[in-house]
DNA sequence: GTAGCGTCTCGAACAACGTTAGAGAACCTG
DNA sequence: CAGGTTCTCTAACGTTGTTCGAGACGCTAC
């Protein structure tokens, strides 16, 4: 049976969330599909194209948009979007460092289409809502870079140094004990905080362009 | 005359901004240097330690955080120090790749403590002064990630396609005509426009936790 | 049936990379 | 001048992405 291109893309998606991007070498990819390495060059055209394709694999996987449910206000429906792509983005290992290199890609444009159709039927004009979309879209993966890098560093040692200094600065020090130091779910909390911010000021404006619109 | 760290680092972080980082090897950065490759081993642990101190170099070079002008609103002055990390890490090629993958270091320590000062004064409990602080910065880290990443393809056939099949999509089609198309400086207006959505959420939160405590 | 042509895979090899080992200048310190 | 630290070198290793050219399989045409 011959290879596939799907099938060194869905290979490669799931070596990577196991071994990480920098142990993701073509041939133990070759390897793992039961392969020499240069077969995978005639499935696809260099490295570079595998990571592409990759990144659009992970945003595929991430699942399809939706519409806001009957009832649900359209803001909380808009946090959800925005979790959808963090969970993706941070399940598995790596897919930020992936993603974030790629331009929004022939497959998201429906989702953002879509995502975009709702916020218009709500009164947003059409670029304040595409704008609206790529912003959220660059914290979340803002924050799933920043908390890949941070994985990747268990260095206790460096933490402890760190630790120590901020001791000395006492509004580090007072938010550093209100917040029980950086826990496991820090990451989750950090990015709902900043994700509630966002939205809050998409509807404060949303609230002043329809006083606007009203007004006149 | 002795190489000292410092001139490594120095040069590394011009070499960067020059050629970008996928060609900054060592043996290049050592030929730079009018030296051999193996000696910079002397002066750095590894390769990946000497892209922390690059990292650690260009927060440096942003420049020292402020405190608000007098009789300036807290909210513009905290945008002015958004646009501060913004301009560092998009004056140079890549730098927000490798700033990305650390992080917040000895050396942003005193930085973030300062800003918190300013955020606590005017209100803010210190844990969500650092909240705000980190979010902002994983929004600007985010956009200058895409940023960059959009330059490193330039690549017209991409775009063009890109482009069509944007034109199927109604409100995408919209949006772009609304927008005069991707144009040059898009970017830095996508960035503020987003950095008004996230300040305003702030603002929109520092009025709620005011009125919270007034009322109570 | 066999000649020919796409499809897919392989072994061998290349240049370049990060990195290590070990030898040797140059410089202080006694 | 002896000894050790500081700094640099040449040589080389293993690994990586990638290319070349040869071959095996299946299909179609005559």
């Amino acid at each position: 049976m011959a290879l596939t291109q799907d099938q060194v893309v869905e290979r490669a998606v799931d070596l990577m969330a196991e071994v990480g991007l920098e142990a993701l070498t073509l041939r133990r990819l070759a390897t793992e599909l039961g392969v020499s390495a240069p077969t995978l060059y005639w499935h696809v055209r260099n490295k570079r194209e595998l990571l592409d394709l990759m990144a659009e694999a992970l945003i595929t996987r991430a699942g399809r948009a939706t519409s806001p449910a009957p009832g649900q206000p359209w803001w909380e429906w808009l946090a959800e979007q925005a979790r959808l792509q963090w969970r993706a983005l941070t399940s598995h290992r790596d897919a930020a460092l992936v993603v974030a290199g790629n331009r929004p890609t022939d497959t998201a444009l429906p989702g953002i289409e879509q995502v975009m159709a709702s916020l218009v039927a709500v009164g947003f004009p059409p670029a304040e809502a595409l704008r609206t979309i790529l912003s959220i879209g660059n914290y979340v993966i803002g924050c799933a870079v920043e908390r890949q890098a941070e994985a990747a560093r268990d260095d206790p040692e460096r933490d402890a140094r760190l630790l120590q200094q901020a001791g000395d600065l006492p509004h580090l020090r007072a938010a550093l004990a209100g917040l029980g130091g950086p826990g496991p779910s820090a990451d989750d909390a950090g990015f709902e905080y900043g994700l509630a911010l966002l939205i809050g000021g998409v509807r404060a404006h949303h609230a002043a362009l329809a006083g606007a619109g009203a007004a006149t």
